[in-house]
RNA sequence: GGCUCCAUCGUCUAGCGGUCAGGAUCCCAGAUUUUCAUUCUGGUUACCGGAGUUCGAUUCUCCGUGGAGUCACCA
C-alpha cells in the first residue's frame, strides 16, 4: 500500500511548482491503489488556512486531481504534538532548554566570530538544577551528536550528513508551547501513514532532522523523492514574482488542464521520447525513480505548442463550453460547428481563441494599414461589387463549399487568380489579410452580412 | 561562508563504455493554402574544463569551474 501525501503551506493559492509535486504524489498513489492525502501546514499561521485550502481544493479540482479523506489541519492536532512531545520528555529524548533568545543570539554571534557553525551548545541538555526564574522554556530535541546519518533518496541516491555538520538539540517546541515544523510533519507523515513522501529538493536538507524525529518517536522512515527545483528564466527558485505561479491562472488565460498536467510531468520526468501523455499514460507510466536529478527551467513555449494540441483535439461541445468562461456564448448559433473547426487549428489558448471568433463575428472596424494597400488597388472594388450581387443571385447559400462556388465561378469568368478576389475579399471581411479560410467565414456569417461589411469596406476604404 | 545537490542543443529531455549524440519545442527554409494557421519535408544549434581508469569515454573516478538549495522559537 502506498500512502503519498501533498503538504502545502497556506499561502492562499497552489503554486504551479506546487501542483507538478501534488501531480507526482498523486500519479504514483494511484498507479499502485495507494491512497494520496492533503494536508495543510499551518502551525505558524493561523489566519487564512481555511480559505487556502479551499483554494488548493478548487485548483485540483479544475486540474482533476483528487485527495483521498479529509483534509488534515495541523492547527487542529495540537494536542496530538504535544502528547508526543510530552513522550519524549519524559523518555528523556527531549527537555527543556532556559536560554533566552538574546543569549541565543550572543551565543551565535562569538561562534560566527570564530568562524564557527552557529549551533545551540546544548547548556540545557542534561541540566538538573533549578530553571532560571522568568525564562519560558523551549522544547528541544536530543540530537545525535556524532557520526554519519544518511538519507536514502529514491532521486539523489544516498545522501550522507557528517552529524556535527548539520545537526544540533533543535528546537521541537517554541515557548509559548507551539510545535516547530521539522517536529509536526515527521509525526503527521507518521501518523497518516505515509509511505512515500515526495517532495520539492529544497527539503533536502531537513530530512536529517526529521529523521531524528521518527527515530525518537520509533516511527519508521518512509521512502523520500526530493524532486529538483523548477527555476524561473534567471536561473533560482520560481517565485510568486515570477509572473504566472498561481494555477488558477492557467485558467484564466485559456490553458486546458490536460495541457498543463502534460507540460508539468515532462518537467523533470520522462519516459523515453514520449511527449504527450494522457491521465491515463501517466497513471501507467509515472515512476518517481525516472525522476531527473537536475532542476529545469520554466519555460512556457512547449506549454503553449501543448495546449494548442489539446485544443486542436477537443470536441467542439466542450470548447464551445470552455468558451463561455471567456464571455462567448455559441449554443444558440447555427453554424457553430463550421465556426469552431475554422478557428480551433490556429489557436494556441482559448482566450485566443474567443478573440479569433470575435473576429469573425464581429464586422471590422479599422482596417489594416498595410492590408489596403496591398490588397485594395483599384480593380478591387469592382471584383468585390460584382462579387456581392452574384451572392444576390445565389440560392441557397449555407455551406463552406456553397460559397466556395460562388467565387470560382467569379474568378473563372473573369478570368483573375483567386487571390484577386480573396484578398480584397479577407480584408472587408476580417479587417487583415490572415484569418480562417473565406468560404468558412462567408458561411458563419451568412450572404447578407457578407454583402454589409463588403458595402462598407468600399465605402470606408475608397 | 558551512553543508548538500546539480551540469547533453536557447528551453524540456533520451542516453545507462563503442551512437553520424536521438526526440520535442523554439527559430529558419521549402511544399500545401486566396491569406494566416494547421500539416508535411529539410536545416542551424549541445555532451562546462582538466586529469585519471579503459583498447575506447557524454557515460565511471577525482579535482576544478559554474549554477542551485539550505543553514530560525518560518514552513
Amino acid at each position: 500500500m502506498i500512502v503519498t501525501r501533498f503538504a502545502p503551506s497556506p499561502t492562499g493559492y497552489l503554486h504551479i511548482g506546487g501542483l507538478r509535486t501534488a501531480l507526482f504524489s498523486y500519479l504514483w498513489a494511484k498507479r499502485n491503489g495507494g491512497t494520496f492525502l492533503l494536508r495543510i501546514e499551518d502551525t505558524d499561521m493561523a489566519r487564512n488556512n481555511e480559505e487556502a485550502a479551499l483554494a488548493i481544493v478548487e485548483a485540483f479540482k479544475w486540474v482533476g486531481l483528487a485527495h483521498d479523506g479529509e483534509i488534515t489541519y495541523q492547527s487542529r492536532r495540537m494536542d496530538i504534538y504535544k502528547e508526543y512531545i510530552e513522550k519524549l520528555l519524559h523518555s528523556g529524548k527531549a527537555y527543556r532548554c532556559y536560554m533566552s533568545k538574546e543569549e541565543l543570539d550572543a551565543l551565535r554571534e562569538e561562534q560566527s566570530a570564530r568562524k564557527e557553525r552557529p549551533r545551540y551548545d546544548g547548556r540545557y541538555r542534561d541540566f538538573t538544577g533549578t530553571p532560571p526564574e522568568g525564562v519560558a522554556p523551549v522544547i528541544r530535541i536530543k540530537a545525535p551528536q556524532s557520526g554519519v546519518l544518511s538519507v536514502h533518496d529514491g532521486v539523489k541516491g544516498r545522501i550522507d550528513f557528517r552529524v556535527e555538520d548539520i545537526l544540533d538539540d533543535f528546537i521541537i517546541a517554541r515557548s509559548d508551547g507551539t510545535p516547530t515544523y521539522n517536529f509536526v510533519v515527521a509525526v503527521d507523515d507518521a501518523l497518516m501513514g505515509v509511505t512515500t513522501v515526495i517532495r520539492g529538493d529544497d527539503h533536502l536538507s531537513n530530512t536529517p532532522k526529521q529523521m531524528v524525529v521518527y527515530e525518537a518517536l520509533g516511527f519508521k522512515i518512509p521512502e523520500f523523492y526530493h524532486v529538483p527545483m523548477i527555476h524561473n528564466a534567471e536561473g533560482k527558485k520560481l517565485s510568486k514574482r515570477d509572473g504566472a505561479t498561481d494555477v488558477m491562472m492557467y485558467r484564466e488565460m485559456g490553458y486546458l488542464p490536460e495541457a498543463l498536467l502534460n507540460f508539468l510531468v515532462r518537467l523533470g520526468w520522462s519516459h523515453g521520447d514520449q511527449e504527450l501523455f494522457s491521465m491515463k499514460e501517466m497513471l501507467a507510466l509515472f515512476n518517481p525513480a525516472d525522476i531527473n536529478k537536475s532542476a529545469s527551467i520554466y519555460n512556457t513555449e512547449k506549454l503553449d505548442w501543448l495546449n494548442g494540441h489539446y485544443i486542436k483535439n477537443c470536441s467542439n461541445d466542450r470548447l464551445a463550453q470552455l468558451l463561455e468562461g471567456f464571455e462567448l456564448f455559441l449554443s444558440s448559433h447555427d453554424k457553430r460547428e463550421i465556426l469552431l473547426d475554422a478557428v480551433k487549428e490556429r489557436s494556441k489558448t482559448l482566450a485566443d481563441m474567443a478573440a479569433q471568433i470575435r473576429e469573425i463575428l464581429q464586422a471590422p472596424e479599422v482596417y489594416d494599414e498595410k492590408a489596403v494597400a496591398k490588397a485594395f488597388k483599384s480593380e478591387a472594388t469592382e471584383v468585390l461589387e460584382v462579387f456581392a450581387m452574384r451572392l444576390c443571385d445565389a440560392r441557397e447559400l449555407h455551406l463552406p463549399s456553397d460559397y466556395h462556388q460562388v467565387m470560382e465561378a467569379l474568378v473563372g469568368e473573369m478570368g483573375i487568380g483567386f487571390g484577386k478576389l480573396g484578398q480584397p475579399l479577407r480584408l472587408a471581411l476580417l479587417g487583415k489579410l490572415g484569418g480562417p479560410g473565406l468560404d468558412s467565414v462567408m458561411a458563419i456569417i451568412g450572404a447578407d452580412e457578407t454583402r454589409r461589411r463588403i458595402e462598407k469596406a468600399i465605402a470606408q476604404i475608397v
